[in-house]
DNA sequence: GCATTAAACTCTGAAATGCAGAGTAAAAAT
DNA sequence: ATTTTTACTCTGCATTTCAGAGTTTAATGC
């Protein structure tokens, strides 16, 4: 191996990691998210609306209690994050095998 | 598991954890480095600067044909990159148990 | 041996990103 | 009915990232 992998910029930002690694797991809502992550809101927001712009995001309205959002993956997003995760595994073979 | 790991955001992005598994690896001149990462000086510059600023990089002045410095991590570099790859393990761990 | 080119950086400014806190709307609690 | 809380959204500032121009010193061509 000679050169390490390229990263997807859309995921490889500290919060936006963690918070793809979450819904990937599962759908989440809004608030599961902040308290899982201990952010803001504003700064959950912004990290939402930049998954979206980059089509990894389907969000579905749902009222449940009071009405909420929740947000998963897309099927472009999942995708994406599975090749973000097999760089990740490149970068730790990386450091092994050179 | 229940939350994901956290990362270290000096070597979360992406150029700086590509130059950083060159430079665990091995020690690279900045020309060396340019080419396998295919960046413009200027950005390597503030990459570079980022990760001594954090005291993460080691450099020494070498006379060898035209004089050139050589990048290596410093030792508190390569314990922290080691921490951050752990973390990109437990990553790869969350995605897997959970 | 002088001028030109090239290597190895460094500096500056502009654009994009990341973040907190204030603002808003609607449901729940009192 | 009013206050509180939830679930966001918006705004503006601070930081980060980046490209390209500038600088210095060595090698190369003539």
């Amino acid at each position: 191996m000679k050169t390490p992998p390229e990263f997807d910029a859309i995921f490889h930002q500290p919060v936006r990691t963690r918070l793809c690694l979450l819904l990937h797991v599962k759908a989440h809502s809004f608030s599961e998210i902040k308290t899982k992550l201990k952010i803001t809101d504003g700064n959950l927001d912004a990290h939402l609306k930049k998954l979206s712009a980059a089509g990894y995001l389907h969000s579905e309205m749902v009222i449940k209690n009071r009405p909420q959002t929740i947000y998963e993956l897309s099927e472009t997003g999942t995708k994406a994050f599975g090749k973000y995760l097999a760089a990740l595994q490149k970068s730790l073979d990386f450091t092994a095998k050179s």
